[in-house]
DNA sequence: AGGTTGGTTTGATCTGCGTCAAAACGATCT
DNA sequence: AGATCGTTTTGACGCAGATCAAACCAACCT
């Protein structure tokens, strides 16, 4: 297998394995959407709805933070902009994520959230925001919110650091499999909502890499897919990229 | 250069590149500490203070959250447990900095946190710690520590799953050397606390590939190192590294 | 001193994935 | 329908960095 740099912590290896599903790195793709927190901070901001359409940006990296936004409908991406003028996409967001906690120490966004497709948006202003923290159980809420936030870029940034090409890609899908259940939708069957190129930015990978890995997963009869359309045949397989060595 | 999925955003790419100092890779390694946020929040704590030697943890993934931890001298990493059993570092902390927001939505810790040598630490219990966030300014500075995080690590992720194994290190020796600078001891001249093993860990690379690419800046006269002894001979090459192709 | 242990350096190979290239496919236009 | 454009697939090739291996060094023993 693929070692970069990798140490195993003898002292407690044994006993984590096994039970080991909340760090594990299946939840690679979206935030948790957070509906527990969700529901009582956004209601009240409902008046302020926006619509976009593809390529359309939310918020832009440098730019001063106006609000907090929370999906409705459709999918945005979050993208970090690098030194040398290209962009890093640092994740997917779909419906009942909150978007824009990245801006919350300095009051300046880090990152763009720029739309994949058609979707609808609500926003809290700041002042707004700042208001509701004054309730303590609002001021959890957000608590919760950025935390989990911290959670997930982690993982992400252990995947990405250390997983080969065909663990990645096969964490992408079990992710995006994962969150489509927690809405109630089939866990292996669905449409992804971004290109070849947008997963490979995403994961550290070329288009090409991640269409051969896609083909690979097809010839072993694990997935179908025909352009954006997955169909996910055999879970356990793929889930089992993941523990095993390639 | 190395590209991949690296797109261009045309939109924008111009006028951000120049005064991109924000979201560059720079701030790798380290959490900002932050002595403005950090001074009003711990000193109440100041009676529960633990030493810790070499290879202890302070506290261990999958454990419950006892409290919040400052360090106040030595240093410690942080690392999160993979499904295969090994363990990937997510970060270095040195005096000053806060660790435990990984746990604070869940209640339950998702990385370990290990001395590297020996240090001490303060903690907050955890009932102690909610009551002062009732205080409205406590509650700002920790929501500013969490967004603060999460820049940290969401850099760092755009980092790793992008930069060659030369921009790698030299983000990371510029890393530290900013924050020694910092902290107010030599930007040019310092000690590594942490081994070639743990760096390539950190980074995503062998410990081979660390040391080669040492032995390549010092062949470069960029540097001078003598095991964990750096000296930093020409920043800016080191600086240009970053946004130059390799 | 000599021996052991763990970290570091350096060399020689191997390979996964990036790169370059071309063809196939799908969507949208006229 | 055909033409154009962007996306996806697939192939051939090369290289950065992983792997395997051996030598070296420092810190610690006894």
């Amino acid at each position: 297998m693929v070692n970069r740099g990798l140490e195993t912590v003898g002292t407690h290896a044994a006993p984590l394995q096994a039970e080991c599903s909340q760090c594990s790195l299946g939840k690679l793709c979206f935030p948790h959407a957070l509906p527990a927190a969700f529901q009582p901070l956004f209601p009240l901001a409902k008046e302020k709805r926006t619509q976009l359409t593809r390529g359309e940006f939310l918020f832009r990296a440098r730019e001063k933070l106006a609000g907090l936004y929370a999906v409705k409908a459709g999918f945005v991406k979050t993208c970090m902009p690098l030194p040398d003028g290209q962009s890093k996409i640092v994740g997917f967001h779909a419906m009942g994520d909150v978007l824009g906690l990245d801006g919350l120490d300095t009051g300046i966004h880090r990152t763009d959230a720029i739309a994949l497709n058609g979707c609808e948006v609500c926003m809290i202003p700041l002042d707004k925001f700042e208001t509701l923290l004054e309730h303590p159980t609002e001021s959890v809420h957000v608590r919760k919110l950025l935390a989990r936030e911290i959670s997930r870029v982690e993982t992400n940034a252990a995947a990405v650091g250390t997983l080969s090409a065909k663990q990645l890609v096969a964490s992408f899908l079990l992710d995006i499999s994962s969150r489509w259940e927690d809405r109630g939708y089939s866990k292996l069957e669905f449409v992804l909502f971004m290109s070849r190129k947008e997963i490979g930015n995403f994961l550290g990978l070329t288009f090409e890499t991640v269409s051969r890995t896609l083909s690979y997963f097809q010839a072993k009869k694990w997935i179908t897919v025909h352009g954006k359309n997955m169909l996910i045949l055999d879970l356990a397989s793929l889930q089992k990229q993941l523990t095993r060595a390639t």
